[in-house]
RNA sequence: GCCACCCUAGCUCAGCAGGUAGAGCAACGCAUUCGUAAUGCGUCGGUCAUCGGUUCGAGUCCGAUGGGUGGCUCCA
């Protein structure tokens, strides 16, 4: 998956762009290939020989894909199937059964639509392309009204239906293979041949919305996988399969870390059990002693707020659709929080401030709660409420340079504190529809631009994509398992000063507006702790193991010197239980194990003798037999370090 | 919210063609005291998500509801 980046466009759909870190975005998890190729992928690495080959394969399946669905069901009506990252889907309207109902792909169809492909592949059918013209197009897909409106698209000068320029396809193309021919941009594979049978799949089906307006024609799509040869599928599978083994729904429920109840408690809300409580609060302590040192201020603020402060904010005019109904108490309504910045902004707000106080740094580990569609919520990572560790900068225009470079290293540590090697920046700049003037604008731009390029971090720039209040940007991490994961925001904030009419005195006595910035790092904590559990598949560093060290007494002729150990262990601070159960030491060490302990000290006879232990790491590593003191400072280095064992 | 699939003991799952519920693990009890990933035996535990329908009879078939899982703005 080298090479890949995720598409921060995607973050549009998320509908939070409103002063909003992405605590919401989607993990790209190769569960699916339903990850879109990035822009950075289709612009910058067109001479990607990989990447172009993957295109025309995948491309070329789902053509084949499609005349296969055609085959079995003459009546549909093709729509678009582009390749995708992993993949390919192309989206299909069946029609309707003759109850009217919707009809749809069956698992049997996937099956025998699979197996029409390889026939097609065995008859190595070239592909060939043709130009037409607008009215020939129309003409041959007469039938066809998905691509009738794509062609209208098309015809209408090359610019597709955002009005954004298509780019090299003034022209209009067809590609065909064997009785099958398409609408098509190319490139192929030169003919069905150059498919290897065994080496694509198709994975599910989804209902899709034509151009993804969920007010248009609802779509059956099937996504499938293809890949160079068996090999690379097989591959492909199993990092499918070695992302189920680590999901941490799957591992929060094996390690008791928390729980969701749809019935009794609501969809996306988190309940956190005590060693994912612990985590948490392992996680929160360092991240905050950090602050600290960072020169942030702790500050406190509630859950609701009367209507005025959402109105004044902007939240009840852009945002509404997000946030829960209001309370009505004596009269007034009350909006629980989405944000906290107008919190926030008030605590500013709260006395007149003068540039001497500058930069004032207000940071809130605050809990917000926002109406998400209950089909999109996800384990931890698409929750209804959540807490961020969130902060707002206010700062003199001077000083916002210096506090860029200064969130943006903080960032960065503190990403790498929690294991995080691998990062990506992406800046987005001044979007068509925007608040504030161009010399704030360009100022800001300008100060992302710079702390980018200090950082020495590759980034990325897109275009446009910045909130309409401010640019801004984002970091992505990389897992273990190489997925892209949106974590921390940097936003400028243009709107918020003006609406709240913020001010400071300058030097020179005059009221100036200061900048306000938003940042959240590791963004919402039920997000990042989601994000912890999947990069280290349960196997936490020491320093987050809620229990990290487990005696194993091989009889019981040991559980006393088991606990003088626990005794002495506890006091150098360290988490840790005997089990002194009445099973064998190999189910003792079993237990541990599937428990992800770091550490096992195991202790027979002949350590208890010596005043020893014997140590076994969760991996199945043996360090051998050591005195206590001696793995003392073994775990308390682990810990200092941050260090996996 | 939309589409598909799924919902059987605390967990993971059997239950293939409708005849009235099973296993392993966990928990609990008893025995066992054992050198690096499961000691043995026993006990407890389920109105088969809910409601309705078909049937002499429904975990099994049909429908509705609730919940879960995978997708749902990738542009010909």
């Amino acid at each position: 998956m080298g090479g890949t980046t995720p598409n921060p466009a995607s973050q549009r759909t998320e509908g939070f762009l409103f002063f909003c870190p992405p605590f919401a975005h989607k993990p790209t998890i190769p569960n699916g290939p339903s990850e879109r190729l990035s822009e950075v992928m289709m612009s910058d690495n067109k001479q990607n020989d990989q990447y172009d080959n993957d295109y025309r394969l995948r491309h070329s399946v789902a053509h084949v894909m499609a005349q296969a669905v055609l085959d079995r069901f003459p009546e549909a009506k093709i729509a678009i199937g582009p390749p995708i990252k992993d993949g390919f889907y192309y989206d299909f309207d069946l029609g309707t059964n003759e109850d009217g109902s919707v009809r749809t792909f069956t698992p049997a169809d996937l099956t025998a639509i699979e197996a029409r492909m390889r026939q097609i592949i065995a008859g190595r059918y070239p592909f060939e392309k043709r130009v037409v013209s607008a009215a020939e197009a129309r003409a041959e897909f007469a039938d066809q009204p998905y691509k009738l409106e794509l062609i209208d698209g098309l015809a209408a000068g090359g610019f597709d239906e955002y009005g954004e320029k298509i780019a090299d396809a003034a022209e209009i193309s067809f590609y065909k293979h064997d009785g099958f021919e398409d609408l098509c941009r190319g490139p192929h594979v030169e003919h069905t041949g150059k498919i290897a049978p065994d080496a694509f799949k198709l994975l599910h089906t989804a209902a899709a919305y034509w151009r993804g307006d969920e007010n248009r024609e609802t779509l059956q799509r099937i996504y499938g996988t293809a890949w160079k040869n068996k090999k690379e599928l097989k591959a492909y599978l199993g990092r499918l399969e070695a992302a189920r083994q680590r999901d941490h729904r799957k591992l929060g429920k094996e390690l008791d870390l928390f729980s969701t109840n749809h019935e009794m408690i609501g969809g996306g809300l988190i309940l956190w059990h005590p060693k994912g409580g612990l985590i948490r609060h392992l996680a929160e302590e360092h991240a905050k002693k950090m602050h600290l040192a960072g020169g942030y201020d702790f500050v406190y603020t509630p859950h609701i707020g009367r209507s005025v402060l959402w109105e004044t904010s902007g939240h009840l005019d852009f945002y509404k659709d997000a946030m829960y109904a209001p309370i009505k108490i004596e009269g007034q309504e009350y909006y629980l929080k989405p944000m906290n910045c107008p919190f926030h902004v008030h605590i500013y707000k709260s006395r007149v401030r003068s540039y001497r106080e500058l930069p004032i740094r207000l940071a809130e580990w605050g809990t917000v709660y926002r109406f998400e569609r209950s089909g999109t919520l996800h384990g931890l990572t698409r929750v209804r409420g959540f807490t961020q560790d969130d902060a707002h900068l206010f700062c003199a225009p001077e000083q916002m340079p210096a506090e860029i470079d200064k969130v943006l290293h903080f960032s960065l540590d503190l990403l790498r504190d929690f294991g995080f090697e691998k990062f990506e920046l992406f800046l987005s700049t001044r979007p068509e529809k925007r608040v504030g003037d161009e010399a704030l604008w360009d100022a800001a731009e300008n100060a992302l631009l710079e702390a980018l390029k200090r950082s020495g971090l590759s980034y990325n720039i897109n275009e446009g994509d910045g909130a309409f209040y401010g640019p801004k940007i984002d970091i992505y991490v990389t897992d273990a398992l190489e997925r892209p994961w949106q974590l921390s925001t940097v936003q400028f904030d243009f709107n918020l000063p003006e609406r709240f009419d913020l001010t400071f005195v300058g030097a020179d006595g005059h009221q100036h507006r200061p900048y306000m910035i938003h940042r959240a790092l590791m963004g919402s904590m039920e997000r990042f702790f989601g994000l912890l559990i999947e990069h280290y598949g349960g196997n936490f560093p020491v320093w987050l193991s809620p229990m990290q060290v487990r005696v194993i007494p091989i009889t019981d002729e040991q559980i006393d010197f088991a606990y003088e150990i626990e005794k002495e262990l506890r006091a150098a601070g360290l988490r840790l239980e005997v089990d002194a159960s009445d099973g064998r030491m190999n189910a003792k060490i079993r237990n541990a194990q599937m428990q992800k302990i770091p550490y096992m000290l195991i202790i027979g006879a002949r350590e208890a003798e010596a005043q020893t232990v014997n140590v076994r790491l969760r991996n199945g590593n043996r360090l051998g037999t050591m005195p206590v003191s001696e793995f003392i400072e073994l775990a308390r280095k682990a810990i200092a370090d941050h260090s996996v064992i």
